[in-house]
DNA sequence: GTCTATAAATCGATAGAC
DNA sequence: GTCTATCGATTTATAGAC
């Protein structure tokens, strides 16, 4: 199933990733072209294609484990009674998701260019699976400032990771940040 | 300098200005093209070049108003004193803002195209606007937890206008959520 | 003010050599 | 696995008739 890993390190499909990744979130996916991926990779866009198939490939490999992941957290928490503890319990393995080899890089690039993803079919499944946490945490019949406050505290976590400018803020306090404010707002 | 008004109600760049808002919002700032603006209208791709000298003219007279709007309010927020008096009074009138003439659609569109708004002027404008406003929420000094919460006021706005799925959820509904749980969060 | 026609550039993707 | 070369489609934008 595997290919063999060259000696040099990384693999030239796990590079494309990066540098695509790198890319797309600076520009966003319609505006980075193969040609610019390529060139910052040194190497030509017909290299790319022996990697993957498609540019809409490359986007989907780079969502793949994440989805995993959440999907995983989703069904856990399904399983769970939907009290305060199993709300709180689920902030912390979400929070855990989000830092695990820097998945917070993926949401962010999703959520600030949700618009390109919609019709790519990666990006309409994660945005299910996001409206799956929602619900998850905001059952039927919740008042809707209740529903609100909880829908923050997803919030929370991701602005902690990458809606606060500062650049003092430490990948600690984020965590510590997020953490303590998405706990309070699902009391 | 203005120009007179057809008879047959909207102008045609209002017109357009209203459709390409539309498809922007549907499909992403660069998936739109101008063929798809103009079929929808009715007219041909050179009509609108008429009417606006870039697609990039378009997009910004989309923000123009709104953009005015929030500097006046940035500009009031600074010549007061930073209270909590003074962060609910903006709250309430940032919440004004935002309802008035749908403001809110368009600043909806942004959040979800932001790496495509980067690019143009008026999308970098604005964002600096937006980081004016946590400058003005969380002054230097404010610890990480408290500015994460005063930041999660604004968004909570926002989140109330188009981030709760609920279609049975009314304007009225979504404006008094928005306020209460952001007005708390500036405590 | 709107049209037809087209220029000039760029894009995703493929063929085939090495 | 990477290259050169190119195809076909689409894009923004313009010229000029009406």
């Amino acid at each position: 199933m595997d290919r063999p890993e060259p000696a040099d390190g990384a693999s030239t499909r796990a590079r494309i990733q990066q540098v695509a990744l790198e890319l797309f979130s600076e520009r966003g996916y319609e505006a980075t072209s193969l040609r610019e991926i390529a060139e910052r990779l040194g190497v030509t866009k017909a290299a790319l294609y022996y990697h993957f198939r498609t540019k809409e490939d490359i986007v989907q490999s780079l969502f793949e484990d994440q989805l995993a992941e959440l999907d995983a957290l989703i069904a856990w928490a399904e399983s769970q009674p939907p009290t305060v503890e199993t709300r709180h319990e689920f902030i912390r393995r979400y929070a855990d998701l989000l830092q695990r080899r820097g998945h917070f890089k993926v949401l962010q690039f999703f959520q600030r260019d949700q618009l390109s993803m919609q019709k790519h079919q990666v990006g309409a499944t994660l945005r299910s699976r996001l409206i799956a946490v929602q619900r998850l945490l905001s059952p039927p019949g919740t008042p809707p400032v209740v529903r609100l406050r909880r829908s923050l505290a997803i919030i929370a976590i991701h602005t902690a990771w990458f809606g606060l400018e500062d650049p003092d803020f430490t990948d600690d306090v984020r965590r510590e940040a997020g953490l303590e404010v998405a706990l309070e707002l699902v009391e």
